[in-house]
DNA sequence: AGTCCCATGTAAGTGGTTACATGATTTG
DNA sequence: CAAATCATGTAACCACTTACATGGGACT
């Protein structure tokens, strides 16, 4: 359920499309919250049979037409609830780990291959990250409100893929000694 | 799929019958990938129909009978083949971010509360990990195989743990700012 | 002519959670 | 006497993924 509420977080910054929704969940909100068109446009429906979200046809002229989706009185009520309610700490699932603890059951060549590989991803998601974060937030100590808390968010995903990097490299050297 | 390697990577390093394996995923393996009792008897099934684990009946006294599990030798090929894979980086999906996100919409210091719960929770779950380190992997220098294997794991729970906790003062110190 | 972008969906399948179910034995 | 532990499952539901579907406009 916790997709409907990331929906209305990012329609309170902005109202938008199911179209543009998906967009946005390719990159900022979608750093720490993924999801696909498929489920956005059947949370969008939902929301609206709850009266969440209210969805505006809006004509365009060489476009197709779109709905754009503002979140509404209930809705926002409903998100100020939800934010005061504990979150569930996420569930465990490293698939890198599970290969890593059974490397000694295959060929851990190809094990240290796919560390590296990881290694890469997690440099270049590291590199993106630090980049929107000199783009957009070169004075941290100003910030304020909205801003502040998307700078917030923004260090947490720096601080996770640093340290990813930092676990790939430590573990690549103790696999390369054991090649 | 990977619950079912999870669970190889497990009966390659002990036999075990189900409920066993489900104690395993409360603590150790479960770590990195939790999976419920429910779950655990449900792929067992089908690992049985793939051929990948044979499952030995037991009798025991004073204690229902139980199904010992073991890696078939098509286990073992099949667990091996997909070491090899590449394995998709983990979807992105943090709660208490989204939450960070959202704080403008409600009560910020609802929020900074449930951001010190978090805290707390990974300060305890670190000092699990490091106890383990401590007890387990006293000298890494000298590990090797599978014990090496499942200290650099460890080393990526604590890793993970640490950057959690020091990303969650981060966030108390600048939210304890704004109110 | 082919591919990408805009824009919105349906349908089938997989994986995971929650709730229910049973029954003996050990521990406090 | 109650609760926890051992041991194994079924069933309903929910969330997410993957595949399929449509159609115009812009770009190369």
């Amino acid at each position: 359920m916790s997709l409907e509420y990331a929906i209305l977080v990012s329609l309170q910054e902005r109202a938008g499309s199911g179209y543009e929704l998906a967009r946005r969940f390719d990159k900022s909100i979608g750093f720490f919250w993924s999801a696909s068109h498929q489920q956005i446009y059947r949370s969008l429906k939902r929301m609206v049979e709850l009266g969440w979200v209210a969805g505006d046809a809006v004509a365009q002229e060489k476009r197709p037409d779109k709905k754009v989706y503002r979140v509404s009185a209930e809705g926002a009520a409903e998100l100020a609830r939800w934010l005061g309610e504990p979150a569930a700490p996420a569930t465990a699932r490293n698939e890198l780990s599970v290969k890593i603890r059974g490397a000694s059951c295959g060929d851990v060549g190809q094990v240290l291959e796919e560390v590296r590989r990881h290694h890469r991803l997690h440099a270049e998601r590291l590199a993106v990250y630090r980049a929107i974060e000199q783009r957009d937030f070169p004075e941290p100590e100003r910030l304020s409100g909205r801003s502040r808390h998307q700078f917030l968010v923004l260090r947490g995903g720096i601080r996770t893929e640093q340290s990813m990097v930092d676990w790939c490299e430590e573990v690549i050297s103790a696999l390369e000694d054991e090649i």
